[in-house]
RNA sequence: GCGCCCGUAGCUCAGCCGGAUAGAGCACCGGUUUCCUAAACCGGGGGUCGCAGGUUCGAGUCCUGCCGGGCGCGCCA
């Protein structure tokens, strides 16, 4: 009976609490009570019990009753539904409900998460997700500042899509504004050879356009003779797109994101659709001119966007009402994510008003997309200020990733120069691809592991430690789950599931197994909340419950063979959830290292 | 000047739409241990949650004001 009870849930013990909960309240208190979250948690001291319901207390003050006795009735009628899962209900301190599961169900329950999916059942919202990301500019190097939009970016991505989403990832390139038609001035200038261009070339033409700003109206016509699409032009702005991508990709494959050519957005491809947004403002009385430029106004706010300069050209804001409109109504996208600096958030909220003023945002079916900006800091030098050069300028992205690497596979072969360890036998190649692993394992893993809006000091020897909340940690951690199985002669891509039922009898066993089936909850929260580092603060704790299993409960040596098929089944999904969780990251999971 | 964000242990950070005694890692101090075990383990000290009010049965969490730091603010992106 358990069995079918946690089958209904996947195995999430939260969900199916709430659902018996929901009932009973409506038991007790009618309508209002079945509309009522009963606000299921996870118990945070075990001396309170597995789960608590803390949804009583709220109820109690809006029926004007007292709590505890509330409470009471509420357990009373949540009796009948629970007792196939958890020990008798207990009511606490000033109306808290205590909940203990049976270990009987505890074990269903892990069998029933012990799948493919992990527990994770597919949204029913189908509709697909926008996010954009990286968002590199031509004719520059990719520098730290576009580490965080596309590691970011990437995980949030590939979390929805671990929830069944369909997600269109958008690199909007900054590929047609006023720098772009400097940088190939400067280029004509010095009559450069484009088709033996380097990227360096090219961001030092980047910079000398910059600094030489007497040239704007240069620059200018240049722009202007590349929007009306000369021939020439056209051809040279292609090739220096090609230089700057060409590296760009390259980043991609060593940070091991999901992004490629497939991807891109970029400005370009909004630029015949400008003339018709700034129209659009216009005829709905939403737009006004204002010393020659075109404006919008908003209500709340004395900072109006500015969507057409009074010379005519558009800005970025043009492209990015034109990039929301095009989001929603064409790709059909329910969420629009915009992963970028939080130094963004003024502009991101008045075009994100601007769009709802005109109602851009407005879906096929009706409904109205979430459009979200998900805010990052800054990345610190060891001076607290943002990352420079001594000289001042950006870090290249390919300074930062390769000094991680080869700060990484120093410490892996040292290690694995030591006789009797576990990477002794392994190549030197191996070697090498595993450092990779551990090298951008340790900058994704600090770069997500805090709250995004946080600026962080980039200090490779925290993110390196093998010891504390890092990515290294948790990559070892895997990689000591993983060879158990050689031991046990097992395969570590083997159905388990044949070896008989989860036996939780020890408290570090249960520790674990409540730690493992709150894996789908964690998952589904990140996808709401935008928030990557309470997935990494699961793997943190979820990797410690593991630690003080093995710590505490003889796996191949345990006594009896039920006992030991069980903690082998145990140690077997907590590697695939550390793996399912790191590979959300975007953060490889050896299996040795 | 206006606006936004941040302020939790010595340091780096968690704290789940307000919920029980505010947690973890690192560092520090004390003890245990050579195990199926690739990071040893257990215990301890250390906090007026920036400050002051307010709402509430209950506030690190919500509201108001102030202090400190960061960032942004009409034709760059």
């Amino acid at each position: 009976m358990a069995t079918d009870q946690a089958s209904r849930t996947s195995g999430d013990p939260v969900a199916l609490l709430e659902t018996i909960f929901r009932d009973a309240f409506g038991t007790v208190l009618g309508d209002a009570g079945r509309d009522a979250d009963p606000l299921v948690r996870t118990g945070r001291n075990p001396q309170f019990g597995d789960y608590q319901v803390n949804g009583v207390m709220g109820l109690a003050k809006q029926a004007r009753t007292n709590p505890r006795e509330l409470a009471g009735r509420i357990v009373e009628a949540a009796a009948g539904a629970l007792d196939a899962i958890a020990e008798p209900a207990e009511v606490a301190g000033p109306g808290f409900i205590n909940v203990r599961l049976k270990s009987e169900a505890l074990a269903a329950m892990l069998d029933d998460f012990d799948t493919p999916r992990l527990g994770l059942a597919p949204d029913a919202d189908t509709r697909p997700i926008a996010i954009d990301l990286c968002g590199v500019n031509i004719a520059k190097q990719m520098h730290v500042g576009h580490l965080r939009s596309t590691i970011i970016g990437d995980t949030l991505a590939r979390v929805m899509e671990r929830c069944g989403r369909t997600v269109h990832r958008q690199n909007h390139l900054g590929d047609w504004g006023l720098t772009i038609a400097m940088v190939l001035q400067e280029l004509r200038d010095r009559k450069a050879d484009l088709d033996a261009l380097s990227l360096d070339d090219l961001d030092a033409a980047y910079r000398a356009a910059q600094a030489a700003n007497d040239d704007a109206d240069r620059a200018k016509q240049t722009l202007i003779r590349l929007q009306q699409g000369d021939d020439e032009l056209l051809r040279d702005w292609r090739k220096i797109i090609d230089v700057t991508m060409r590296a760009v990709y390259e980043s991609f494959d060593l940070l091991g994101v999901r992004l490629g050519p497939e991807n891109n957005r970029p400005e370009s491809f909004y630029r015949d659709r400008l003339d018709a947004v700034v129209e659009e403002f216009l005829a709905a009385g939403l737009a006004e001119t204002d010393q020659g430029a075109i404006i919008v106004r908003f209500p709340d706010r004395k900072r109006p966007l500015i969507i057409r300069k009074s010379d005519g050209g558009f800005l970025y804001s043009t492209t990015d009402l034109a990039a929301v409109k095009y989001r929603v109504q064409e790709l059909g996208a329910c969420r629009v994510i915009y992963v970028v600096d939080a130094r963004q958030r003024d502009h991101f909220r008045d075009v994100f008003d601007a769009i709802r003023l005109i109602g851009w945002d407005r879906l096929a079916d009706g409904d109205t997309a979430q459009l979200v900006h998900v805010p990052f800091g800054s990345v610190l030098g060891a001076d607290r200020t943002p990352l420079k050069t001594r000289s001042g300028e950006n870090v290249p992205l390919s300074a930062l990733l390769n000094e991680a690497i080869d700060r990484a596979t120093t410490e892996v072969r040292k290690r694995a120069a030591v006789p009797d360890s576990p990477t002794h036998d392994l190549s030197d190649e191996t070697l090498a691809s595993i450092g990779r692993a551990i090298g951008i394992g340790a900058i994704k893993y600090a770069d997500l592991s805090s709250d995004l809006v946080r600026d962080y000091v980039f200090n490779l020897d925290r993110m390196i430690a093998f010891e504390g909340n890092t990515g290294p940690y948790i990559q070892y951690a895997h990689a000591r789950v993983c060879s158990i199985f050689g031991k046990a002669g097992l395969e570590l891509d083997e159905d388990l599931r044949r070896l008989g039922p989860y036996v939780i009898r020890e408290p570090a066993e249960k520790t674990l197994a409540l730690a493992l089936l709150r894996y789908p909850g964690v998952v589904r929260d990140v996808a709401e909340s935008l928030e990557p580092h309470r997935l990494c603060t699961y793997l943190f704790e979820l990797a410690n419950a593991y630690s003080a299993f093995y710590e505490n409960c003889p796996v191949l040596k345990a006594e009896g063979e039920a006992r030991r098929h069980s903690r082998l089944r145990l140690c077997h999904i907590v590697r695939r959830v550390l793996a399912d969780g790191l590979d959300l990251l975007g953060i490889d999971a050896p299996t040795r290292m």
